[in-house]
DNA sequence: AATATAAGAGTGTTTTTTACTTTTAAAAAT
DNA sequence: ATTTTTAAAAGTAAAAAACACTCTTATATT
């Protein structure tokens, strides 16, 4: 069953825009490249796509290999596949965005691999298409945020509903009404409330909310208006 | 500059979900396949990408090579690339949906290639996971389409309310009220309308609307509810 | 015991969506 | 020539969703 096609092969890569959310703020993984073309300038986290797996798999490969982690939560962005998009050879690339949440689970990635947690708004240039990618990958994510809850991957464990708006503020960096984003999150029955609370914000303290497990609901409603 | 990585290369190839219009119904385009694995089964079109274009370019011409037509409206899908997806071999694909008038202008995919318009629901079992490219596909254009106002590579030059509604009730599946459906395209403001009407459908006869050139407006607001 | 804070609940307004009804233009039938 | 018929086109009213606020509450801090 192998070689049964003849025809002109292609290097295929996956990219991943790493999410991360610290201080407020939706941060990007971005490291220094350590081959030419594009030495030392800013880059997203990549890899090769071996014969023996699928792009998604070779997306997990790659963040497993320089965090760790596995079953990260993914999402394929598009491919990108000008010709000349990387200088050193013709490579098409798959790119993915991925959430993951900033702190141990991370330490690899940044102390051996020297990767960066930037903010969006401070991100510096990025080598080749990968500012593409990382536009490309907002808007896909803002767009998913605007009918189906994200965050879990992104948040810890449990969280207030403050944290939940703050991403969704960060996510789409415009303020959101408290009350109407409570009311609307609730009624989407997706969160269960635990019984403790988190003191630190304010002297009432806010109750803890957990997802209810994953694959619950997520029935397309509208969160919010684009 | 070439041959600057070295790694396992890939075939990659497009296929495309060609989406037509025709009394009332949304249509695709499947072919039975010449070559071994699957021959004879029904297909979508694809092609393999070369080494000097893009996979969009590659689309496209797969698209030209087997119609004539240039410029066809593409829109990507997704990637496939589960290592068994064909059997004959590793093959990464690239799905793509485009729009095509049923007529003239795919004589040559219906005669030289032997392709058939299948209606969704009449549509015979297709090979590998071309299948799981229509739903993607489809899942793709309902939810375009109910933000952007589709069809203008779909329905005539000049069209009337009438046929544009009954062409979104063929994307959802699902009757759309008149009145608020005028009400609503209308108000967005990027259909022209001509001074012609048709008479063939009511006494009164319907007014002509051409869509204002392309790239106009589009502005993101809600035309259905998912 | 008083104060301050943000959580949490509530309220009224505006906008959008949805479900209908009425009027209209013009061909076809009487 | 008038009436009938058809679907277009316009209009209306109720329901739902989105939005902008205010008020009350729990509790650490003063």
């Amino acid at each position: 069953m192998e070689q049964t096609y003849q025809h002109a092969r292609q290097l295929v890569a996956v990219d991943c825009i790493i999410f991360g959310y610290e201080d407020a703020d939706l941060k990007v993984v971005a490291f220094q490249r350590k081959l030419n073309p594009g030495r030392g300038a800013w880059s997203l986290v990549g890899g090769w796509v071996n014969h023996d797996e699928s792009v998604e798999e070779a997306a997990q490969r790659v963040l497993h290999e320089i965090t760790g982690l596995e079953n990260i939560f993914l999402e394929q962005v598009e491919v990108f596949s000008k010709i000349d998009r990387d200088p050193g050879d013709r490579v098409i690339s798959v790119a993915f965005y991925a959430f993951m949440r900033i702190g141990q689970q991370d330490k690899k990635l940044v102390e051996e691999y020297g990767a960066h947690w930037f903010s969006l708004r401070e991100l510096p240039e990025l080598v080749f298409d990968h500012q593409d990618m990382l536009d490309k990958a907002l808007d896909k994510l803002r767009r998913k945020a605007s009918y189906q809850l994200v965050g879990s991957e992104l948040l810890p464990d449990r969280f207030t509903l403050l944290q939940l708006r703050k991403l969704y503020e960060a996510i789409y960096q415009r303020e959101l009404d408290p009350g109407n984003f409570r009311k609307k999150v609730l009624g989407l029955g997706i969160l269960r409330q635990l019984s403790s609370k988190d003191m630190s914000e304010s002297k009432k303290g806010a109750y803890y909310f957990k997802f209810k497990k994953a694959g619950t609901g997520q029935n397309m409603e509208r969160i919010i208006k684009l």
